[in-house]
DNA sequence: AGAATATATCCGCATTTCCGAATATTAGAA
DNA sequence: TTCTAATATTCGGAAATGCGGATATATTCT
């Protein structure tokens, strides 16, 4: 028993790779790392329907990336997991240098082309 | 205009991280991490059909996760930023340490129970 | 109990993602 | 050119995912 652990493994860690492959999941852990905040909060910053908010905290939480804590009719949500937030910005540097070795690659083309 | 790019760059931030969330290309990042290999040797060490590697290479490619080098009839693979592989560790670890707490709860919830 | 607020879940629908067999393309050898 | 090996792409269908309005649940206040 060594290759079905490692699938399975393997598996899980795609899970939880894609608890952050979402927008609005990027948006809320991003917004969680300022500290804990509850629902409605999350809701006035990312301007998006309560429903929506709600089901992608599950999202989360399912994932035990966020946990909660309930005060009264308020539910704050806090990360559990603030490392999390440097893998989300290895992934964005990358964009960033990805984008822009795409536009001086825009340049170099046009320039080439234009010096003929 | 300031909304609307955040929202891009969110968006792309996400399209991203779903790059690296799949069991399948998790496993050939890691496998690219020792060092280019061509196609059929990352089939031999993933055992799956070639149709599926190249799919998946593929998506690495258009996200510029992977560079290729045709030599002869091969066509090497290789890691563009092996940075990304730094992002998957912490979530890796973060999975092992999800794990490892969640076995702690089972057990103590197994003894508190036990002992009544 | 009844009203009000905050949050979670349900539902139907649209979109995306994955799979693998089959097929196309590419490069080198005969 | 024809054959062969390596890789890429296409195709149809199954499964997963996202959306947001409507509704359910939970908590507090009166």
């Amino acid at each position: 028993m060594d290759k079905p652990k490692n699938y399975e493994l393997r598996a899980m860690h795609a899970t939880l790779c894609q608890a952050i492959a979402d927008p609005t999941r990027i948006a809320l852990l991003y917004e969680l790392g300022d500290g804990r905040k509850h629902v409605s909060q999350l809701v006035g910053s990312l301007q998006l329907p309560q429903a929506t908010v709600s089901r992608h905290l599950k999202i989360l939480r399912d994932r035990s990336l966020v946990a909660t804590e309930r005060e009264g009719t308020f539910v704050y949500y806090s990360l559990v997991y603030p490392e999390v937030l440097a893998a989300l910005d290895i992934m964005r540097s990358v964009m960033h240098t990805n984008l822009s070795e795409q536009s001086s690659l825009a340049n170099a083309i046009y320039f080439t082309q234009g010096e003929g």
